[in-house]
RNA sequence: GCCCGGGUGGCGGAAUGGUAGACGCGGGCGACUUAAAAUCGCCUGGCCGCUGGCCGUGCAGGUUCGAGUCCUGCCCCGGGCACCA
């Protein structure tokens, strides 16, 4: 090593790209004697260009990875891209390029940007949602849900974007204002014939965590948002004859209901008007029909209703009592009917007084007198003892409901009862570029399957491009007419296609083998699944992590997958925002590339930096302002390990008590590094290793640079140093004659006799104030460390003259006298 | 309203109940240089009567020999849910 030549990352950087590529350094194959680790990190969508995020998401867990595979395992790390979506169709209406030629070449572009990142990715294993090969299956796998009823269609009031001209899963719609999680305009509710899947089937399953390690977090935002509520079933009945089910979570005010309140579109609200409400219970149902659910489900909003004329007889006590409609009622919730206690809901006590119905008091305060209904002012809380209640009353409030529950079904007046706010998953989008529903609308057979032999149902290139707010799929000309499978007459393609979620459900499958001609190659599936370490961004916990949760039990249930959940351990990296600590957006111009600081830094520096720069599962507003913290540092570790004479010198003798320094801060920094790399704290393995190399600059002029301690440190600095920054530890690996690859070494074991402090700075307070640091053997004992303490003269200045009452010895660490 | 996450120097951040501010950015001083950059060294929470002290982790209490860390009550920022019966 003649030439002390300087850090040269881009051509260090591309040179050992190619070798990588050439060596097949990254293919990850089934090895059933090693132990397996599947890393996966969530795939881009291929809007174009990587941006920061990308980057700040992909490459620690690519360094994670790399370290797991140090660590001895087989590591799969595979990477694709998620293609199908609106913005391709976008792009074709605006600038007149098929979505499949504006997705190919975003991918292109985009494949290019992820190489120079340096990462781990096993490109073979590449999954391109758009493509055929891919969408099949996501077809063949609807087929089965078909089958076994997990996919239906139904006809519903659903949410319906004005933008995005589609209809949306309820998860893609978001916040008080209900707006479009894509563009952020408010929905609408439209009443369609829609395609399901029946996620609510598996609500009760989707808030089990058998074992996961994922962050609390993300866990109370799926239960959350499946929101399970327990109460009971209870059958109200007509003076007709007709039963009416209510949900309720308080059965025991059931003695307290004083009406009942149907939504406006109950299909019972017909039978049960009187001919004298007609025309007003006809007015309110059209008017609640017309506005839509962004208002109608507003809180604090003016409750109205109106009488139906009609009454249900309370199954408990046999009392008949009024039916109401109102639209704070929702039939999209529960049974779509309540019964009203307006003594002990507030809901129900505004409606009560706005239209003068009676208020029963049914729990009272312990000991406290009896409110009365007139005077109350709000709903009463649910404690204290039931009265009124007939057989209940007396029976403490925290008791009731399980009693009245027993009660109720002893006499097979209704049951105990689970409610989620879980709806079930709407799947179809009436957009061009997505997989298409593989099913045909058949005027004799009604729907019909595809036959599995026909598909892929392919989607067809020559579309038209008019903004029509249509489906080019539905003005195709030709595409749509094909023969009915069942009875071989003119049918009609479905021409909706499936939510894209639908994709990233099924894409961690296909890397198992993405050509394989089965939904999932089973040799990959039983040595890779499930996924060990997923990672991404928390914005998808209740979108893309619930529906892949019931994605692999739907599939379990059909066999293609086995076990429980699809994804071990998740972590989630924070949100990068921009500068200007506004989320970035296109439409914001706030979006931030790395390529630039990629071109001036390299790729090494920028993985750094993004590892460094925050705590990674909480993320910030983007700067990079310190990326040169991060080159220094590279620059320095570069010139030391290339030249380290130029340090050392010549003339120093080596130290035996440096050396056993050096080798100490080596060990120290591996045994901190190995432990922050296992919890993700990316950052303090950077500042470790930046600690290291500062040691070894202070040392190095006296150790021998060609002894066993010096050449030790070095070995496991680029063993640590190789997750962080691939390519410079490869080469200087290299330039120290070591054999390739340093990706391929084992990760090193913390010896911890060399890591031991043979001497130690102990603290020494006085009533807990820090008074003095001393320096003291490592082992010293509590008798010697207390007498070292009181000889301090700064000790002495607190202490003298007082008599000394506890001395506190926390061995290695402190003593601290109380006086 | 309910449920999470967070609040530490000018900035990003570090700290198993035990030295608050590691590491880095920025800033200052110095060395090298004709000069600049790069590089190297030192300093860098605030205050005071400055060889020594006092104060300091959103606020107010509490537990403890000792609290950024644990407990109670608040304030602020960010996110989720919300007429869900």
């Amino acid at each position: 090593m003649t030439q002390a030549d300087v850090y040269d990352p881009a051509e260090v950087e591309s040179r050992w790209q190619r070798r990588w590529d050439e060596d097949r350094h990254y293919d990850a194959d089934v090895r059933e004697d090693r132990p397996k680790h599947y890393a996966l990190t969530m795939l881009p969508y291929p809007s174009g260009d990587l941006h920061i995020g990308h980057w700040y998401a992909m490459v620690p867990s690519d360094a994670r990875a790399r370290f797991m595979r140090l660590r001895g395992y087989n590591v799969m790390f595979p990477m694709g891209f998620d293609a199908f979506g609106l913005p391709a169709e976008n792009a074709a209406i605006k600038r007149n390029l098929h979505p499949r030629d504006w997705t190919r070449a975003n991918i292109e572009r985009m494949r290019g940007q992820l190489r120079r990142m340096g990462a781990m990715f096993d490109w073979r294993r590449e999954v391109i949602t758009c493509e055929p090969a891919f969408y099949r299956w996501s077809q063949w796998i609807f087929l089965r849900f078909l089958e076994r009823g997990l996919a239906y269609r139904k006809a519903a009031p659903v949410d319906f974007c004005p933008s995005c001209n589609t209809t949306l899963a309820r998860e893609q719609v978001q916040g008080e204002d209900r707006h479009c999680e894509r563009c952020d305009t408010p929905v609408e509710k439209r009443h369609l014939e829609q395609w399901f899947f029946r996620t609510t089937e598996y609500a009760e399953e989707l808030l089990e965590y058998p074992s996961l390690d994922w962050p609390e977090r993300v866990k109370t935002l799926q239960r959350n948002w499946i929101g399970r509520s327990t109460g009971a079933q209870v059958v109200f009945r007509t003076e007709a004859g007709d039963a009416i089910e209510v949900f309720t979570t308080r059965p025991d005010t059931l003695w307290g209901a004083t009406f009942m309140v149907l939504a406006p579109e109950h299909p019972l609200v017909e039978r049960l008007t009187t001919p004298d409400r007609r025309s007003e219970v006809e007015a309110y149902v059209a008017q609640a029909a017309r506005q839509s659910d962004v208002v109608r489900e507003t809180a604090e909003r003016e409750k109205t209703g109106v009488f139906t004329g009609g009454h249900v007889v309370n199954p408990v006590n046999g009392e008949r009592i009024p039916v109401w409609i109102a639209d704070y009622v929702l039939m999209t919730y529960g049974t779509g009917a309540i019964m009203a206690v307006p003594a002990h809901d507030q809901r129900d006590f505004e409606f009560a007084r706005r239209y003068g119905i009676e208020i029963r008091v049914v729990i009272q305060d312990e000991g406290g007198e009896r409110p009365s209904a007139s005077a109350l002012e709000a709903a009463l809380p649910h404690a204290g003892t039931m009265v009124n209640s007939g057989p209940l009353s007396g029976t403490p409030a925290d008791q009731a409901v399980g009693r009245t529950v027993e009660y109720l079904e002893a006499r097979n007046l209704g049951r105990a009862a689970v409610g989620y706010r879980l709806r079930d998953w709407l799947i179809s989008r009436q957009r061009y570029w997505g997989t298409p529903i593989p099913v045909v609308h058949c005027g004799a057979c009604g729907v019909v399957p595809v036959p599995d032999a026909e598909l892929p149902v392919l989607l067809p290139d020559d579309v038209e491009w008019r903004p029509t707010g249509e489906s080019p799929l539905k003005l195709h000309p030709t595409w749509k007419h094909t023969a009915c499978p069942g009875c071989g007459g003119d049918a009609e393609r479905e021409s909706d296609t499936m939510d894209t979620f639908m994709c990233s459900s099924l894409y961690h499958l296909r890397y198992l083998n993405p050509r394989a001609e089965v939904p999932v190659d089973p040799r990959e599936y039983d040595y890779w699944m499930p996924v060990d370490t997923y990672t991404g961004g928390i914005e998808h916990a209740t979108m893309h992590l619930i529906y892949t949760r019931f994605f692999h039990k739907a599939c379990r249930d059909i066999g293609i997958t086995r076990g429980p959940e699809p994804m071990i351990q998740l972590r989630n990296q924070g949100i990068i925002l921009g500068e200007d600590s506004e989320k970035m957006s296109k439409s914001r111009g706030n979006v931030d590339a790395p390529d630039a600081l990629v071109d001036s830094y390299g790729a090494d520096t920028v993985r750094a930096y993004l590892m460094f720069f925050a705590r990674w599962d909480q993320g910030g507003p983007w700067s990079s302002q310190g990326v040169e913290g991060t080159a220094r540092w590279l620059r320095r570790v570069f010139a030391l390990l290339t030249d380290p004479g130029r340090i050392a010198g010549d003339g120093g003798t080596p130290g035996e008590g440096a050396e056993r320094e050096l080798r100490r801060a080596t060990h120290q920094v591996l045994e901190r590094v190995t432990r922050d790399f296992e919890s993700f704290e990316f950052n303090t393995v950077i500042s470790a290793l930046m600690e290291l190399l500062n040691e070894m600059y202070r040392l190095a002029p006296s150790c021998d640079t060609g002894g066993a301690a010096w050449q030790e440190c070095v070995d496991i600095y680029l063993r640590m140093l190789a997750p962080v920054a691939p390519h410079l530890a490869e080469e200087l690996w290299s330039r120290l004659e070591k054999p390739y690859s340093v990706h391929v070494q084992a990760w090193p074991e913390v010896d911890a006799a060399a890591a031991a402090e043979d001497e130690i700075t102990l603290v020494v307070q006085v009533n807990g104030k820090l008074r003095d640091r001393i320096r003291v053997p490592a082992g010293i004992d509590r008798e010697a460390a207390r007498e070292r303490a009181l000889a301090s003269e700064a000790v002495g200045r607190f202490v003298s003259g007082k008599a000394v009452r506890k001395v506190i010895f926390v061995p290695g660490r402190l003593v601290n006298i109380v006086v």
